[in-house]
DNA sequence: ACCTGAACACCGTTCAAGT
DNA sequence: ACCTGAACACCGTTCAAGT
């Protein structure tokens, strides 16, 4: 008999609240399951293992930021747009970015986003390698932006140092597109 | 009276050796003390906990990294030369930039390393925070590119991806220099 | 001064047992 | 089907006790 005091809906729910909030080290099964009114090994009829907690919480995140509309604008607007959108997801959710250096999270959410920022370097006028060359400097950028901001180094507002650097990639891949030196 | 099996030179060369070969997780206390012969409480007496070993790990590769003489090229040359010198020691050492997620690793050898790569960009030209801007790019791409290479999307050659980002932002930074749109 | 052994509180995970 | 309680093996850290 079902007593569905739990599903995987608040598993997820419940993690990403205690990510948010106490950060990787705060996520423990015990914790989680006391959060969810129930108990550590509950959680494991419902997920595999801690892992996969992870690997939902990723994908919950990686579903928040937004794929902008492909051809509303220039393709140096739409990239400002995808980059601000996934630094501010990396802001709300800190624990991602230095999730991802021990964890595989190669979520779909996460996948879509990659795509969508390759069309648009694609639809920019580059192909093949250095479509997806282009597309992974941005996204390197960014999300190293998550590492360097928030750990190393003296604080600054970040969002201004993401724009100068931002600015500083499109501008370099704007020339390779138009063959300046 | 002194035995001095252990010395703090020996921990931090045992430490790195064992987050080179097993990782983060593989670093235990027990584990450095039986690879030390002696036992994890000693390693107590030398250290104050887990996070000074990390401390010391991280001093020790960051002083791997060479700082190029400031007058002997260009300073695109000279960027150059630092990014793919990190790079190497970022993928000699894979824990460091996920280990930088979790512990606040701005240790004096990466502050010389910092403090270096500002030099060379305002040796280029940069002034004030502009300087600080450029220097913050280069180093947010290069150690962001030891996470997006490591564990996340599909692997590629990222001596290749490193140098096209890296070009980019050379090419970008010098548009401002010079003042072209 | 330097190290050992045992202990404490925690953790992820498993599993028989309950309903 | 869904959950509980207890257990296992591990962990970081401490501390009295040894030399």
């Amino acid at each position: 008999m079902p007593r569905n005091n739990l599903s995987r809906e608040q598993i997820v729910q419940a993690a990403v609240g205690l990510l948010d909030t106490e950060g990787v080290d705060g996520l423990s099964m015990r914790q989680l399951g006391s959060r969810l009114g129930s108990t550590a090994a509950a959680v494991y009829w419902h997920v595999k293992d801690k892992e996969e907690i992870l690997v939902l919480a990723a994908e919950a995140v990686w579903g928040e930021v937004q794929l902008p509309d492909l051809c509303e604008s220039g393709w140096r607007a739409a990239v400002t747009t995808m980059a601000n959108d996934l630094h501010a997801m990396t802001l709300r959710h800190p624990w991602l970015v230095p999730a991802m250096g021990f964890h595989p999270l190669y979520v779909p959410g996460r996948a879509r986003h990659d795509d969508h920022l390759l069309a648009i370097c694609q639809a920019a006028g580059f192909t093949g390698r250095e479509a997806e060359q282009a597309m992974k400097t941005v996204l390197t950028f960014v999300l190293g932006s998550a590492l360097v901001g928030n750990k190393g180094g003296p604080a600054e507002s970040t969002g201004d140092d993401l724009n100068f650097g931002l600015r500083a990639i499109l501008d370099g891949l704007h020339d390779r597109l138009v063959g300046r030196p």
